[in-house]
DNA sequence: TGGACTCTTGCTCATATGAGCACATTGCTC
DNA sequence: GAGCAATGTGCTCATATGAGCAAGAGTCCA
């Protein structure tokens, strides 16, 4: 399209989209056929001429949805787009999240969750009812040694509350400094109840955490800032429902994962509906190991992290 | 609208313009007729839920350049959209009076320029050709004690060899020292011929300067920013073809206006097609005098301007 | 509780637009 | 310069959408 046709097609644009003439209108202000406006429109949407956008904080990215299941297998994609001006990022996730968790058919009978920051917006952000009768369980260890004390009993509870649901916690600490102490309490009838249940659940919600000293296991004090420094040594670039996995998706730390309690990976593979909730740029390397390793099947994120992920495979 | 009503009004349109469906297709997914998802997208566009934009260096801004026109009485009025990345605003709204002195039908056989950076930045913009057989006359004094010799008379030549015509500068200084060696200079046969075609020009194109140090009178030595600081002392905002105006568009400095040579403002305002290129939140008060006192037909400014000028008024 | 008024909805018919086709134009190669 | 391929154009007919209207629903007040 040359500069001429290029210029027409900016006149045709601002005539039909800002002053709401029709296609014959323009043709015969400008002297073309009314087939020539329609054209040119056309052409004036493929190059970025006319820009459409969709602007509220419930909107969606439906094009790059479809891109990022198509991409990484997965059965759904929710991705919202976030003005540069809003700086609570994780809010605007958080709320689509909790929409596509009241949406979901069928309503899962019991729904395995995580626990930390972004767990806690989610089930801020559930409205009461969401559903009934859903049984929320914890899936990752985390009640004791946590210095905000209640936030991941607190956040399971809440879900549970608001879907007129029994919550079910796992009442074990996240990580245990001995293997022998691991097998032990996921051994006792309290535990291994829970474990089971969890395994069971007909869908599963969590986060990411990104391998750094703002992770949550070591503001709980499970783990030191050099632990963490130690495991992005070995290759972590996140953790997940409290595990930590590197590029590959694979687990970091073997030792560190045989004292860590809770659901474990391959169990997060195996499930029919796992909904993983990831925001922001700091995330972007762990929620890239999670897609492409298979490690959910619905993600749910911002419209800078799912470019960032068609963008940088292949 | 409630809360659902505008929530479906998002999926309708994320459907409709990011989909490409048809709004009978977006009926039957959401299970409301094809009429309500057609007053919903209308709905949608009515509160800012669907943005169209028209992004392009030639896009317009049609619905603001005639509410400019209802609200001052203008004969024309051309508005260009500059995205906030874009650093030479000046040149977008020279591109546009560039366009406009093109398509100006019909041709001015002759054309009074002023000159000045935003002028000169327009000549560069004219294409070869855009006219044939214009008469460029310049309207404001400048050739002598410029510091950058010849710029004025560049300008005009340059308007003037582009259409193929002639140019006619005034060879004089913008002001002199004394009122009596303006008199004798008008008086001049030269000058007063050139003056005298000045003021039959059949249009005029011209800018506005900044009361401030920047001011090419300042820069060409004509004046100290000490003169301009007791300018803006009396009530000058900026100046027109060398005369300095306050907000009212009346002369700010009788006494310097009966040494400044060129073009008198009666004169602009009883012009039949003074066409005013102005950019740049710098200029927007004296852009506001030059549009309220009648010393324009035509405007040709960036979208700021324009909004700034809209809001102020009333 | 009923009537008046306002708002919303579904529909008919008119208008607007697009898909696909046949033809025209343009550009390239031999 | 001719032939061929690619691109562009105007058109017919089908599809999509909107304007205006009548009917229904909801709200408010006496």
């Amino acid at each position: 399209m040359n500069e001429t046709t290029e210029l027409l097609a900016v006149r045709v644009a601002e005539l039909y989209y800002e002053e709401n003439k029709s296609q014959d209108e323009i043709g015969g202000l400008l002297g073309v056929t009314r087939w020539k406006v329609g054209r040119l429109l056309a052409q004036a949407k493929e190059r970025g001429i006319v820009r459409i956008e969709i602007v509220h904080p419930r909107a969606r990215r439906l094009g790059v949805e479809r891109a990022l299941c198509e991409r990484f297998g997965l059965d759904d994609a929710v991705v919202v787009p976030v003005p540069a001006s809003v700086t609570e990022l994780g809010d605007r996730v958080a709320q689509a999240a909790a929409d596509y968790l009241t949406a979901l058919r069928p309503v899962p009978r019991t729904l395995g969750v995580s626990w930390g920051r972004t767990l806690d917006t989610i089930a801020g952000r559930l409205e009461q009812g969401w559903a009934t009768g859903v049984t929320v369980v914890q899936i990752n260890g985390g009640v004791s040694l946590n210095r905000r004390p209640g936030t991941a009993a607190n956040t399971a509870a809440t879900i549970a509350q608001r879907a007129s649901g029994q919550v079910v916690l796992l009442p074990s600490p996240a990580i245990l400094e001995r293997i022998e102490t691991r097998r032990a309490i996921e051994a006792d009838r309290t535990v291994a109840g829970v474990l089971e249940l969890a395994q069971g659940a007909s869908a599963y919600l969590y986060s990411a955490g990104v391998a750094d000293a703002t992770s949550v296991l070591v503001d709980s004090g499970y783990l030191t800032a050099a632990d963490v420094a130690e495991l992005v040594r070995k290759g972590a670039v996140g953790d997940v429902v409290g595990r930590y996995i590197d590029a590959n998706g694979n687990i970091a730390d073997p030792g560190l994962d045989e004292r860590t309690v809770g659901l474990g990976l391959d169990q997060l593979r195996a499930a029919k509906n796992a909904i993983f909730v990831v925001s922001g740029e700091a995330k972007h390397d762990v929620a890239r190991a999670v897609v492409t390793s298979g490690l959910c099947t619905v993600l749910v994120t911002d419209e800078a992290t799912a470019l960032a992920l068609l963008e940088g495979t292949v």
